[in-house]
DNA sequence: CGTCTTTGACCTGCGC
DNA sequence: GCGCAGGTCAAAGACG
């Protein structure tokens, strides 16, 4: 409880916020929808190897998944412009110095 | 001042 | 049917 009043001002006090639960409720996530384009192995290569490739990308994610004890990194199109290209970024298991780079859904600009 | 980055919490889908 | 894991979004803060 108390901790819940804590920071569980997260999506209680903005109520437009939680219509996102209630609208993609049934949109959101597709079975099936996963449309990996191609995982791009970068080996002895750092993140700053990574450029923008030919656009922009923001970082909006970042979580920690068993299996690999480094954090996994998620980036989107900077461009917003309906473009739903997205690119997953992490280091391989087995060599530390591998860039895992997988781009998922095609660029739509 | 504007923009970008980071973290946390919530939600959904699958497996057993 | 329930639990677990993974994935996403939003807001705030910091920097140029």
């Amino acid at each position: 409880m108390t901790s819940g009043s804590l920071h569980g001002s997260r999506r209680d006090n903005h109520n437009h916020s939680v219509s996102r639960a209630a609208c993609h409720c049934c949109k959101r996530r597709k079975i099936g929808s996963k449309r990996e384009v191609r995982r791009i192995p970068i080996i002895g290569s750092k993140v700053e190897s990574i450029p923008a490739d030919d656009y922009s990308w923001k970082k909006h994610g970042e979580k920690k998944v068993a299996g690999s004890p480094f954090p996994r990194v998620y980036y989107k199109c900077n461009s917003g412009d309906g473009c739903p290209a997205r690119k997953r970024v992490e280091l391989a298991l087995t060599d530390s110095k591998m860039l895992l780079v997988t781009y998922d859904r095609e660029h739509h600009h």
